[in-house]
DNA sequence: ATTGAAAGGGAAGTGAT
DNA sequence: ATCACTTCCCTTTCAAT
């Protein structure tokens, strides 16, 4: 595993809410100079560690009123990595997750509507290899995107 | 709501991918001088549609190995609204929904390991109104951060 | 990791179509 | 509303210490 200090920490903390920033501001926030931060960042793009630059659209703003959640059955000869090309081909797919228990993919779908999302969802039991489909309607996001906190190797010391 | 002809979704089709495009590029993509795609951006920014500027980064390498989605089904005289800021706090909910169905909110966590899991599990029940929790594993994440695409307000049409 | 210098891009204004 | 041009200034980038 790459191993970060907590300033590599801070620096991704802050670029994960503002990307935008310049190398001088993040340097008076971290406690570095500009150049200092900008070879920590363009390390940290090689690593992979920082995997893009992107920006966060509202979903309404495109039209997409509905989020909702597929959990998908496969039928038992066929594996979430076979059909995985099948489901690509929608947009409104945002997320693929393969996962234990009752179902094998979870998705997280946007659409416009309702009678879109029916139009998803037939469209997806056309995808050889399903066989149960379960949607889950969002009926409001209180919290999305979210910047991920590095894992301390001690966070379960409080449990007792 | 707001209007978008197909040059702004161009526009933030590619800034969703790579936001760091100079205003240059954008305009030879899309078939705008940069100063056009430049009042184009500022614009889509005082609207709100681009509501952020971020980095993406590799969960992995930030010690967060293992992604879940919990659902919560709450005691009959809470409302998600209530529980929020007792969720709030755990930075390793990435995401938080208010679900239709069995179960009442649906979160999204990240944390390093089950045992951290678990940990996180056992805080979450003990914030007041939380009747039952159903944790699903995610065992690999096939897609994940692809940008949205503009509801074609037609696009249940090809139901028939 | 810091300093300093050079090149590039962003922001804002102008006038014109 | 877009374009072409210009200006200034900040930022990025890379060299050297």
């Amino acid at each position: 595993m790459i191993q970060l200090d907590a300033r590599d920490k801070a620096i991704l903390l802050e670029l994960q809410q503002e990307s935008r920033l310049s190398y001088a501001e993040m340097g008076s926030r971290v406690g570095l100079s500009p150049a200092a931060v900008h070879d920590r960042v363009k390390k940290l793009e090689r690593k992979g560690v920082i995997r893009a630059y992107k920006i966060q659209v509202d979903p309404e703003a495109l039209g997409l009123k509905l989020t909702a959640f597929v959990a998908i059955r496969l039928d038992n000869n066929f594996t979430g990595r076979e059909i995985q090309p099948g489901l690509e081909q929608f947009h409104q797919i945002e997320e693929v997750h393969s996962i234990a228990g009752e179902n094998d993919l979870l998705l997280k779908v946007r659409t416009s509507d309702t009678k879109a999302l029916e139009a998803l969802i037939y469209r997806i039991k056309a995808v050889p290899g399903i066989a149960r489909i379960t949607s889950t309607i969002v009926l409001s996001t209180a919290l999305e995107g979210r910047p991920l906190v590095p894992g301390e190797s001690d966070e379960s010391i409080e449990l007792r």
